[in-house]
DNA sequence: ATGGTCGCGATGCGA
């Protein structure tokens, strides 16, 4: 079982590129974000050619996620209880569309699109810090109302932990968001609450999944890790591979993000069992 | 150097 995250950047632009990338690297969920359209917008006829399902949720142009699966995807669910709005003048705040779960192969996924708090001192700042907040519960309940199911949650949180995952010098502490210490400290705290760990950083230490699109970024390496895969217990115990497609930003159209992908061992891949009669 | 580059039913806004 291959999961993978990806920040696309606009689903009707890279649509070719997604399905080349579900093929090339064997991947069985694709959690995605920033799909920027509407459901009726989203090329599901291709993806399902391809030989997957959909399931996505987009209200306008910006933001949305969905959930690509080989397998069936079940007890979808937009949004999640407790889910904070936003409105830039804090006098009519609306849901957005910042995460979707569903249940596949046994796994609870959940593909989430993380505020981007756009300034320490921004009324979308702390939008980000209580939306973060709020999916750390939201997750602990899922996992308290369906305990037999494996907790996933993959997306761009637009905080990057550490030191290590910073390399874009335009992100100071103290000066920008993403590497600010209440940032930083909401990410942990999810954690926690969500009982989740990074289900990559163990096995790779070093790598960005995000580099601006200014300024020749990417050829110089000023990147961030912002994107990740977070698994509970059985997730982490089962974990055998983990790989950032860095690759994918390179060549024609890239997003500005690259793919996230864990592999569990497990036996729904019929190739992977031992022919033994 | 207050720049640069993407994507959006947009011609500014969000990242």
């Amino acid at each position: 079982m291959r999961i993978a995250t990806w920040n696309i950047n606009s689903i009707r632009t890279r649509k070719d590129r997604a399905i080349d990338f579900l093929h090339h690297q064997d991947i069985d969920v694709l959690l995605l974000q920033e799909t920027k359209c509407k459901d009726e917008q989203f090329p599901v006829g291709d993806f399902e050619a391809a030989g997957y399902n959909v399931y996505h949720w987009g209200i306008n142009q910006w933001n949305g996620v969905g959930i690509v699966s080989r397998w069936d995807i079940e007890d979808g669910e937009t949004g999640f209880p407790g889910m904070p709005g936003f409105d830039k003048h804090g006098t009519d705040p609306q849901p957005e569309a910042r995460a979707i779960s569903a249940t596949v192969a046994g796994f609870r996924v959940w593909s989430v699109y993380v505020p981007n708090g756009r300034g320490l001192e921004d009324p979308h700042f702390d939008y980000k810090l209580q939306w973060i907040d709020a999916l750390g519960q939201a997750v602990n309940q899922s996992r308290e109302h369906s305990p037999e199911l494996v907790q996933m949650v993959g997306g761009d949180f637009n905080v990057a932990p550490l030191a290590s995952d910073v390399g874009d010098p335009a992100f100071v502490e103290g000066k920008t968001t993403h590497v600010s210490p209440e940032e930083r400290q909401t990410l942990n705290n999810f954690l926690e609450t969500a009982k989740l760990t990074d289900l990559v950083r163990p096995r790779l230490p070093d790598g960005y999944t995000f580099w601006d699109y200014t300024q020749g970024k990417f050829q110089k390496n000023f990147g961030l890790r912002i994107d990740f895969l977070f698994g509970d217990k059985t997730a982490e115990a089962d974990v055998v591979d983990a790989v950032i497609d860095r690759e994918q930003r390179t060549g024609e159209q890239p997003s500005d993000h690259v793919p996230v992908i864990v592999e569990f061992a497990g036996d729904d891949d019929v190739d992977d069992r031992p022919m033994v009669f």
